[in-house]
DNA sequence: CTGAAAGCGCTTACAG
DNA sequence: CTGAAAGCGCTTACAG
C-alpha cells in the first residue's frame, strides 16, 4: 500500500513487491524472483514486472530483506594503509554497500603476527567475505589461512594476484611503462629509478617496466642509477642522495611512489637544484602528497575509490552465489589507470 | 528457538527476543522494551529480563529492527577532506554504525556553491541526521540550512561550535597553549608563529593561545614573529621563509597544523639550519605527514577516530528522540588531545 | 514457470 | 506496568 508513515521509510516512494504484483497482475513471490534474477521466470512474465517496477520506482527495501537473509557483511582487513588509499578505498567501499544494503566491518591489523587473530575476529563479527588490499593482498600467510577456511576474498590493488582469489587492480607494469614512455618523449635519455620494497609485488613489476622501456628505446641503465627504496619518503630521501651525489646526474628520476618522488624533491632543492629544469621528478600511485609538494607531481593515477567499488560488488556476487550453494569462479578485474601530467616533468627545455 | 540456520545468523548465539521471555518468564514485548529502555518497567521485570539477556548471550538483531522501525541512516558531509582526516573519521563512524545497526551514506561536496545541493541529496538518499565535519562545520551557510530544515546534526572538530548543535570536539585554545609552554619549558623564549586560514575557527583559537602563553611567560612577540598561512603546506613554505629571512631567526617556530610545520622543515633544510638543534619547529593535529617527514615533528594529537564514533552516537541518540516525538537538547562533547613529543623539538642544547 | 502460506526477529498500537 | 495480536517487506520451502 505505501502508506505515508514518516518511520524511516524510503522518501522515495515506498512502494512494495505487493504493490509491483498487484500492477503486473503477479504474485509478490514472482517479483522477488525477477528481483534477484536467479529463479526461472517467462520472458513475458519478467517484462511485465519489470514495467510495473519501472513505473512504480520501485526500489527493494534492503532492511527487509536482510531481516529474512541475513545481512551481508562486507569484512575489510586492513593494516598500516596510507591514510590516503584507506579513504579513499572506504568512500568507494561505503558507496557500494550502501547500494547492495551490505554492512562494512573494518578490523585493523597492523603487524603481521596478529594476521590470524585479525581474520578470526572478522568471522566472529559475522563477515560473510573479506576484502584484502595492501600489504595484506601479498602475505601469503594471510592468503593460505583465508583460501583454507573458504571465506570468499577480493584482492585489492595487488600485482600479482593468486588464480584462486578474486582480485582488483590496475596494471602496474603497463603503468611504469607509460611513465617511462612519457619522459622518454620529453627528451630524458638518462634516468634514475627508485626501486620500492621488494616485498610489495608492484614494486618488481614498475622497475622491470622501467628497465624493458629503456632497453627498448635503446638505452642502457647502469647501476648507478638504480637505488633501492622501500616506499618511504624517509628511503626516498637516501636513495635519492646516492643518486645525485653521482659525478654526472642524470636529468630525470622516476621514483616508483609518491612520498619517494616527494624526497628526490626535497633533495633536489637542498642541492640547490631546480624542479623540473635541473631535473625531472616522477612519482606514482597520486597520493595527496603529490599536490601537496612543490612543484607537484607527475605520476600514475590508480582509481582506488573504483576499485573498492568494484571489489565489493564482486564479493558480494560470490557470497550470494556461496549461500545459494551455487560454485564460484574467482574473477580478475583490471581497471584503468591514468597519467597525470604536473610540473615537476614539464617539458624539457 | 535459536535454530541452526547457516543464513547470516550472527554467529554469536541467535538468541532472539523470544528466548530472552521465555527465560525471564515475561513476554517479548517487554524484552522489548527492557532493550530499548524508554518504556516503563517494574525493576524486578527489568532485573529478570537484563539477567536473561546477559545468559543468553543475547545481542538484537539490527536487520530485523530496521526491517520495522526503518533503517537509521547517518549521513556524512565531507569537503575536500584531508585523506588522513577522513579515513580517521570513516573508521570510527563505521565502527560505530555497525554497533549501532545505522547505515553511513556519504555525500561529496567539493565547492561551497554545491552545499544546498549535497544537502538535499543526503536528505533524499533518506538521512535521518547529518555528520558535519570541517570545513564546512565552519560555514554559517551550511550550518543555517540544517537548522532550517531541522535536521539532527553534529559539528565535528568545529572550535567555536553553535549552541543550537550538537558538536565534539578538542578545545583548541588549550592545545595551543599546552604546545606553548612545552616549547617555553625546553628553554625557547624567542618562537615563530605561523597563523592558519582565518576562514576556519581553530586558527583564531591557536593563535590567541600562543601570544597568551607568551605573555604570560612575560614574552613580548613583536610582529615579524608571526606569519600568516593558510593551513596548507605551500603556505607553509612561504611563511617560513618570511620568519627565516629575519636579520636574527627565532630559535623555534610553531606552525599552526602540521602540513605547514613540515613545510618549515623542507625551508630549515634548504638553508642548511639543522631540525631542531638550530630551529625547533612543532604542528598541530597528528596527521601522517608528522611521522613522513623527517625529523617527525612534535604535535598535537586530536583523537578523530574517537570524536567520529562519539559523534555518530550523539547523532542517534537525537534521531532516536526525534523519531520518538521527544524534543533533543544539543550537547557538546570536549575530547582530550594529547601532546605528542617526537624529535623536531628534542631538548635545547 | 507460478502461487498461497508461513516466517525472519522485532516493534507498534491496542488492551487490560 | 504488562501482554496477545498483527505487521514491517521480503523470501524460503512447499505445492502445483
Amino acid at each position: 500500500m505505501g502508506s505515508e508513515t514518516k518511520q524511516g521509510d524510503r522518501p522515495t516512494g515506498g512502494a512494495t513487491v505487493w504493490d509491483v504484483a498487484q500492477k503486473a497482475g503477479v504474485s509478490a513471490m514472482t517479483v522477488s524472483r525477477v528481483i534477484n534474477g536467479n529463479a526461472s521466470v517467462s520472458d513475458k512474465t519478467r517484462e511485465k514486472v519489470n514495467k510495473a517496477i519501472q513505473e512504480l520506482n520501485y526500489q527493494v527495501n534492503v532492511a527487509a530483506r536482510a531481516a529474512r537473509i541475513g545481512t551481508l557483511r562486507v569484512g575489510l582487513l586492513y593494516s598500516n594503509p596510507s591514510a590516503a588509499f584507506l579513504s579513499a578505498f572506504l568512500v568507494g567501499a561505503l558507496g557500494e554497500c550502501s547500494q547492495t544494503g551490505a554492512h562494512l566491518i573494518l578490523e585493523n591489523c597492523d603487524n603481521l603476527r596478529s594476521q590470524r587473530k585479525a581474520i578470526d575476529r572478522l568471522i566472529a563479527d559475522g563477515a560473510d567475505g573479506i576484502l584484502v588490499p595492501p600489504p595484506l593482498c601479498d602475505s601469503k600467510a594471510a592468503l593460505k589461512q583465508l583460501a583454507e577456511m573458504g571465506i570468499p576474498s577480493v584482492a585489492v590493488a595487488t600485482a600479482k594476484p593468486s588464480q584462486q582469489m578474486s582480485a582488483v587492480r590496475i596494471d602496474d607494469y603497463e603503468g611504469a611503462l607509460t611513465m617511462t614512455k612519457h619522459l622518454l618523449a620529453l627528451g630524458h635519455t638518462d634516468i634514475g629509478f627508485i626501486k620500492g620494497d621488494p616485498e610489495h609485488t608492484p614494486a618488481q613489476l614498475r622497475y622491470q617496466a622501467f628497465i624493458d622501456a629503456m632497453r627498448e628505446a635503446g638505452h642502457h641503465v647502469p647501476a648507478e642509477r638504480v637505488a633501492q627504496g622501500m616506499f618511504t619518503y624517509r628511503s626516498g630521501l637516501l636513495a635519492a642522495r646516492e643518486l645525485l651525489a653521482q659525478p654526472t646526474r642524470p636529468t630525470a628520476i622516476f621514483a616508483s611512489n609518491d612520498d619517494m618522488a616527494a624526497a628526490v624533491i626535497a633533495v633536489a632543492h637542498g642541492l640547490h637544484m631546480q624542479v623540473p629544469d635541473d631535473i625531472a621528478v616522477c612519482g606514482f600511485d597520486d597520493t595527496p602528497v603529490a599536490t601537496t609538494v612543490w612543484p607537484e607531481l607527475t605520476t600514475i593515477h590508480q582509481p582506488i575509490t573504483e576499485m573498492a567499488r568494484s571489489a565489493v560488488a564482486l564479493l558480494v556476487e560470490h557470497i550470494r552465489a556461496r549461500r545459494a550453494g551455487q560454485s564460484y569462479m574467482p574473477q580478475h578485474r583490471l581497471m584503468p589507470f591514468t597519467l597525470v601530467e604536473r610540473e615537476s616533468t614539464e617539458a624539457h627545455e
